[in-house]
DNA sequence: GTTCTAGAAC
DNA sequence: GTTCTAGAAC
């Protein structure tokens, strides 16, 4: 199939703007239709650009809230109807699904990971990308709800117990196996979905 | 966040 | 010699 996009984004011109930071590109993902799976008044669902998983997807605020350690208590209800749209999610997906922020997000605006266990994807390819997902990195939405009703506002870590959950040897998700390396833990991921 | 790739690990 | 990881990106 061929395409007129080239043509149309290749625009030169003496009066180029810098291009807009990476970590600012999940505004545009928000308005690509191709992204967009549900859209609410104060929330939309898109699907992860780089899925780490066989369903990946991202619940976003259209509030301009960069990162869940902006949240106060003011935002409880927002947080809650990203609650709701998880569980309708996860009713609908044939497979359970889990709901989670990054403890050190790289993208800006506020997103909530919802992923499937699999983790089988040619976007996993890091040890970070896995650890972001199976270790405490990645910070359950249940946990991050609860802590903000209680305290008003959700607690960074410190950023030596970050880099340590990054740097933590790979783990299966699923058993107790060590692979030796990522080639490996795919491999060996693959096992898990055999009947 | 990804891409690229040097050099470590095997 | 090939595979794999990890750091730079002006």
């Amino acid at each position: 199939m061929t395409t007129k996009r080239s043509a149309m984004t290749s625009v030169p011109s003496t009066a180029a703007k810098k291009a807009r930071h990476w970590s600012l590109g999940l505004l545009d993902s928000m308005k690509d239709p191709n992204s967009i799976v549900k859209k609410t008044e104060r929330v939309v669902v898109i699907k992860d650009k780089y899925p780490k998983a066989k369903i990946h997807y991202l619940v976003l605020p259209h509030e301009d809230i960069s990162s869940i350690y902006k949240l106060d208590k003011s935002h409880i209800r927002l947080l809650e109807e990203f609650g709701s749209v998880y569980k309708e999610l996860n009713e609908s997906a044939e497979v359970e699904l889990k709901a989670g922020f990054h403890a050190v997000p790289s993208m800006q605006r506020l997103h909530m990971h919802i992923i499937s266990r699999d983790m089988i994807s040619p976007c996993l390819k890091t040890k970070a990308h896995w650890n972001s997902f199976t270790t405490k990195f990645f910070r359950p939405y249940e946990d991050v709800l609860q802590e903000l009703k209680k305290d008003g506002l959700v607690k960074k870590m410190p950023p030596e117990i970050h880099k340590n959950f990054m740097a933590a040897p790979i783990k299966c998700n699923q058993c107790s196996y060590e692979p030796k390396n990522m080639p490996n833990l795919k491999e060996h991921l693959l096992s898990h979905t055999k009947k």
